[in-house]
DNA sequence: TTGTGTTTTATTGCCTCC
DNA sequence: GGAGGCAATAAAACACAA
C-alpha cells in the first residue's frame, strides 16, 4: 500500500479484505436482492480462510457501489477527506479505496479528455487543409486566368501597333509620346489624371469564397506591382479574401512594357472583351 | 477451454502544498 | 514532515474469439 508509515498500513491490511462485493458483475444483475445478498454473504466467507485469515484478492466494486461513485465524481471529481469517510461508510468501502477508485476515475477522465481534444483538433485541421486546397486551386484558376489575359492583351497590342504603323506614323508618334511607361515623371502624371478601369471579374463557382470584383482603380503609380497591390487589397477588404491572393497577384508580374500598355491612354478601349460594358 | 487483449483496482515513487 | 495528487505500472478480473 501506498505511504506504509502513515495510516496507509491499516488500510492496506483492511483493503485486502473488502466487504461485500459480488464475484461477478452478471450474477448481480440475474438475481435477486437478497439472493445477491447471501451470496455476498457467502463470498464473504470465502475470502477469509478457514482460520478466518485474509486471502489476498482484488476484486471489483460492485455496480451499485460504481454507481453511487460514478454520481459523486460527477458532482466533484476531487475528494475532500469528510466526503471521502462518509462515501466509504455508505458504501461499505474503506476510505482508501475510495480515494484510490477517485484517482483512477480522474486518470481515465483526463484520457478521454485528452482524446476528445485530439478529435476537435485534428477536425479543425481538416477543415483548415479542406479550405487551403480550395484556395489553391483558385489561385492556380487566377493565375491560368491572368496568364490568358496576358497572351490576349500582347497579341491585341502587336495588331494595334501595326495598323497604327501601316495607317499614319503621326499618330504612331502621338501614341508614343502619351504612353504611360516611357519612365517619364511627366507622362505618370498624365496617366494618373486620364487612366482608369472599370472591371468586372467573375471567379469560377467552384470557389470556396467566390467573391466578384467590380473596380473602379486608378492607377495612382508607374509601378505595375503596386498597382496590383492596392487593387488586391480593395479585394480582400471588400470580400474578406485570404491574404494568399495577394500574394499570388504579387507573383504574376507584368513586364514593364506590358502594364504600360496596359493602362496606355490611347490603348484603353483594346481590353473590350474583358469588359462587361457596365 | 484457452490464449489474448482490455478494464479495473491497487501500488510505488515523486512532487507540491501547508 | 505529513497529506494528498499524479504518472507509471503491476496484477487481478473480465471479455471474447478461436
Amino acid at each position: 500500500m501506498k505511504r506504509p508509515s502513515s495510516s496507509g498500513s491499516l488500510d492496506a491490511l483492511i483493503s485486502i479484505c473488502p466487504p461485500k462485493e459480488e464475484k461477478n458483475s452478471k450474477n448481480k444483475q440475474v438475481y435477486s436482492r437478497e439472493f445477491q445478498a447471501m451470496l455476498d454473504g457467502l463470498e464473504e466467507e470465502d475470502s477469509l480462510g478457514e482460520a478466518g485469515q485474509a486471502t489476498e484478492k482484488k476484486r471489483r466494486l460492485s455496480i451499485h457501489q460504481v454507481k453511487a461513485l460514478e454520481k459523486n465524481f460527477e458532482v466533484e471529481n476531487k475528494l475532500e477527506p469528510e466526503r471521502k469517510v462518509k462515501l466509504a461508510e455508505e458504501l461499505g468501502l474503506q476510505p482508501r479505496q475510495v480515494a484510490i477508485w477517485f484517482q483512477n476515475r480522474r486518470a481515465r477522465w483526463k484520457t478521454k479528455q485528452l482524446e476528445k481534444d485530439y478529435t476537435i483538433l485534428k477536425a479543425n485541421y481538416d477543415a483548415l487543409k479542406l479550405d487551403y486546397n480550395n484556395l489553391e486551386q483558385e489561385k492556380e484558376a487566377l493565375t491560368a486566368k491572368l496568364r490568358e489575359l496576358k497572351a490576349k492583351l500582347k497579341e491585341e497590342n502587336s495588331e494595334s501597333s501595326q495598323s497604327v504603323k501601316e495607317d499614319s506614323p503621326k499618330v504612331s508618334q502621338q501614341t508614343k509620346d502619351h504612353d504611360f511607361c516611357d519612365n517619364d515623371d511627366d507622362s505618370i502624371g498624365i496617366v494618373k489624371e486620364d487612366c482608369n478601369v472599370n472591371a468586372q471579374l467573375l471567379i469560377s463557382p467552384a470557389s470556396s469564397s467566390p467573391f466578384r470584383f467590380n473596380g473602379s482603380s486608378s492607377c495612382s503609380d508607374s509601378s505595375n506591382h503596386q498597382w496590383f497591390q492596392s487593387f488586391d487589397s480593395r479585394m480582400i477588404l471588400g470580400n474578406m479574401y485570404h491574404p494568399q491572393l495577394v500574394k499570388v497577384e504579387e507573383q504574376c508580374t507584368f513586364t514593364a512594357e506590358e502594364s504600360c500598355n496596359f493602362f496606355s491612354v490611347d490603348q484603353a478601349p483594346t481590353l473590350q472583351w474583358y469588359f462587361t460594358g457596365q
